[in-house]
DNA sequence: GTTCTAGAAC
DNA sequence: GTTCTAGAAC
């Protein structure tokens, strides 16, 4: 049998059957004997979803039509008889909803080489009641009746619960719900420590404190991930044997994470207990409803405004915890230094504390090591470093000063509650006053942060040296501005006018300065910059929209954009223009079929004047909106010899603002044939070989190889 | 049900 | 500028 001979090939093999009672399904569990983990993931979707499915399926085998498909579906789940870790299975998931199959998926599909799911029950619904009585005696009882359906499944009746438990200490217990019985013993012995309750029916026996957390400044902030992952084992190393028995779990959402993979093995080189520190693929803000991995406390990857939204683990956290994590957030603090952290006690009523279990959010703010984002650190990676690493303990220390008031207080009682409705998630480390004290603490930290808004308001250079700037802060002064901190920050904090002689008030986002400071500092940007001259630098767009894309910018303060222009600039736009067409001809020297063309948007979105040099072909994942596309191909796009005719005409360059451009229906820039969508339109343009209009050849707008002329160019 | 876009966040 | 995601469009 091809599933056997792959099992023994070392592969994992997935068996997609109706086997829908005990014994049709005990052959499969046969085939794996005893080294192998067996899971079965249970699809018990509701029977109108499984009919209608049916009907629809016109290849299946039987042939099911309509009535007849109603009849067999019912037939089936009538017989349905729902698997058992006492059959064999380490690990049984099971799925009501399309959302539970998808989680499914998703955990299954994250999975690395070396990662490994707890073992138990998941998602079973409807427990009955002797179960949910039978708790206390589960713990007490080796061998307690029903105990097949119970989570933790007992070592002695569970055939492999031998490797179930070598994979534990592998990576350690992922979920609470594998902790072998002995286990469970031993942590009730230290009852602060133990916690119990149900979820949704079902029953699990959470005892270790467990903090979550994403791997900081590696995603948006671009931080090394190298270097990013010798931090986290070092620091990582450096706390886990101050936590007790408490764990430390870096998580991350994605598909063989790089991170991940890093620190795991650095981890594993370094000896740290797999008990106390493993890695874990899964949604942070699902960890327990997903993955059954019970973490009462998590991090959250803050933004230094500590606010929802941007992207990434922030907004997942937020967008899980309800506005209740706003709210609680901002009574403590109102915004967050990079390498600080700040304990946040999550109100009871938060969907995070209900469903997750969740007791407390860790913010917790890393470097930013990306120049698209304001206050970047500009590839320093000494103080880059260095603030990662206070990130780091700054959270791991706020985890112990959790642990800490937890320990503080009276002993939970050692009855162990049952009931869905009961939350008691937060019960374990209940003990807000200190916590509260602990937040305040921080906030004192944060102080220092409030100097960073100064910063933002009054000076603002993206690369200042935070550190140095906030000791020069007098608290009274920072108080005032706290105050103010949403409203300010949103008026003029994150966004600064242009310097527009004119009066016009364009105003730029925080994000939109990074071509400023590289015009303004080249030197600090070797990476991007591939060209300084005394009034000119030239640097890849970070996000090319074509195979070759390059901006030339102007390095003459207050010139933000074309709309800044005047007759004064013409020598530096024919200069620009130059520098551009330099960089044609080399491009061109490479690739004689690329055709170029030269020119500015009417409106930026960046500020500082900036040349795009873009080749024709748009050949780039980063074209992904009509936006993009308009943005090129439409009159908003001013190609740099017409700008230079009008500003020597008439001292100032015509600009197409009207921001229909950017919603225009999508044309193929060579045939001007519409589509309907960007997909569509990039499979167009990936074949399109019409000349190009002749509005574009006339005047030398575009720019190619000679030898090109007579191919893909009209010749008007 | 999946693909795609638009709008809001940074 | 990008990212994220709800919900429109297919």
């Amino acid at each position: 049998m091809s599933a056997a001979s792959a099992l023994k090939e070392g592969k994992s093999v997935l068996i997609d059957r109706c086997n829908i009672d005990r014994e049709q399904r005990a052959d499969f569990l046969k085939l794996g004997g005893s080294g192998v983990q067996k899971h079965a993931v249970v699809l018990d979707l509701p029977a109108k979803l499984c009919i209608s499915r049916s009907v629809k399926r016109t290849d299946h085998e039987g042939n099911l039509q309509g009535g007849k498909a109603a009849a067999v579906v019912n037939r089936m789940l009538q017989k349905k008889e729902a698997p058992k870790l006492s059959e064999g299975f380490s690990r049984i998931t099971f799925c009501y909803i399309e959302k539970d199959v998808e989680a499914a998926i998703n955990m299954y599909s994250a999975l690395g080489p070396g990662d490994t799911l707890s073992s138990g029950c998941f998602g079973q619904k409807n427990p009955e009641a002797k179960i949910q009585l039978g708790i206390m005696k589960f713990l007490k009882k080796v061998d307690p009746p029903g105990k097949d359906r119970l989570v933790g499944s007992n070592s002695q009746n569970s055939p492999c619960s031998k490797t179930a438990e070598e994979k534990d200490s592998d990576l350690g217990r992922l979920g609470n719900h594998s902790a072998p019985l002995e286990h469970i013993h031993q942590d009730k012995k230290d009852s602060a420590n133990s916690e119990s309750a149900t979820l949704s029916g079902i029953i699990s026996v959470d005892s270790v404190p467990t903090l979550a957390f994403p791997s900081l400044s590696t995603a948006d902030f671009h931080f090394n991930l190298e270097k990013a992952s010798d931090i986290i084992v070092e620091k990582v190393g450096e706390f886990v044997t101050k936590l007790g028995n408490a764990r430390l779990v870096l998580v991350d959402l994605s598909h063989g994470s790089k991170i991940l993979s890093l620190v795991r093995s650095k981890a594993a080189q370094k000896n740290i207990d797999p008990n106390k520190f493993f890695t874990f693929v899964g949604d942070i803000t699902r960890l327990y409803s997903g993955g059954g991995l019970c973490c009462n406390v998590i991090a959250n990857a803050s933004n230094w405004r500590l606010k929802p939204g941007g992207g990434g683990v922030n907004a997942a956290i937020y967008s899980a915890a309800g506005p209740e994590l706003e709210s609680a957030t901002k009574e403590i603090a109102a915004s967050l230094a990079p390498g600080k952290a700040l304990i946040v006690p999550l109100p009871s009523t938060s969907p995070l504390s209900v469903k997750e279990r969740v007791t407390h959010v860790i913010h917790v703010l890393g470097p930013n090591m990306n120049p698209q984002r304001p206050n970047y650190l500009n590839n320093d990676y000494v103080k880059g470093c260095k603030i990662l690493r206070e990130a780091y303990s700054s959270l791991f220390e706020s985890f112990a000063a959790i642990l800490r008031t937890k320990k503080s207080l009276p002993q939970e009682s050692n009855e162990i509650s049952l009931g869905s409705q009961n939350p008691l998630g937060r019960n374990c480390f209940d003990s807000d006053q200190k916590v509260k004290r602990e937040a305040v603490d921080e906030c004192e930290m944060n102080k220092k942060s409030k100097s960073l808004l100064k910063e933002v308001r009054h000076h603002v250079s993206h690369t200042v040296d935070q550190k140095a700037n906030f000791e020069t802060e007098k608290p009274e002064r920072l108080e005032g501005i706290l105050g103010k901190t949403g409203t300010y920050a949103k008026h003029s904090g994150d966004k600064r006018d242009s310097r527009d002689e004119t009066g016009s008030k364009k105003v730029w986002g925080s994000w939109s300065q990074a071509l400023y400071q590289i015009a303004m500092h080249p030197e600090k940007h070797s990476k991007d910059v591939i060209q300084i001259l005394d009034d000119i630098v030239v640097l890849n767009d970070l996000y090319p929209k074509a195979r070759k894309h390059l901006l030339v910018l102007a390095r003459v303060e207050g010139l933000d954009g074309l709309a800044d222009v005047c007759k004064e600039h013409l020598p530096l736009l024919n200069k620009m223009q130059e520098v551009g067409l330099k960089w044609v001809e080399r491009f061109l020297n490479e690739d004689k079929s690329l055709i170029f063309r030269l020119g500015y948007h009417s409106v930026p979105s960046m500020r500082q004047l900036h040349l795009h040099v873009i080749s024709q072909d748009f050949d780039s994942k980063h074209l992904k909106n009509k936006k993009h596309w308009n943005s090129f191909t439409t009159p908003f796009f001013r190609d740099s010899v017409d700008v230079m005719e009008e500003v020597n005409k008439h001292g100032k360059a015509i600009i197409k603002d009207d921001e229909s451009f950017h919603s225009m229906e999508l044309r193929c820039h060579r045939c001007r044939s519409a589509h309907p969508n960007i997909p569509r339109l990039k499979t167009h343009i990936s074949k399109c070989q019409a000349p190009f209009p002749n509005v574009l050849v006339e005047n030398g707008r575009l720019v190619f190889s000679p030898d090109h002329l007579n191919k893909c160019v009209h010749s008007s």
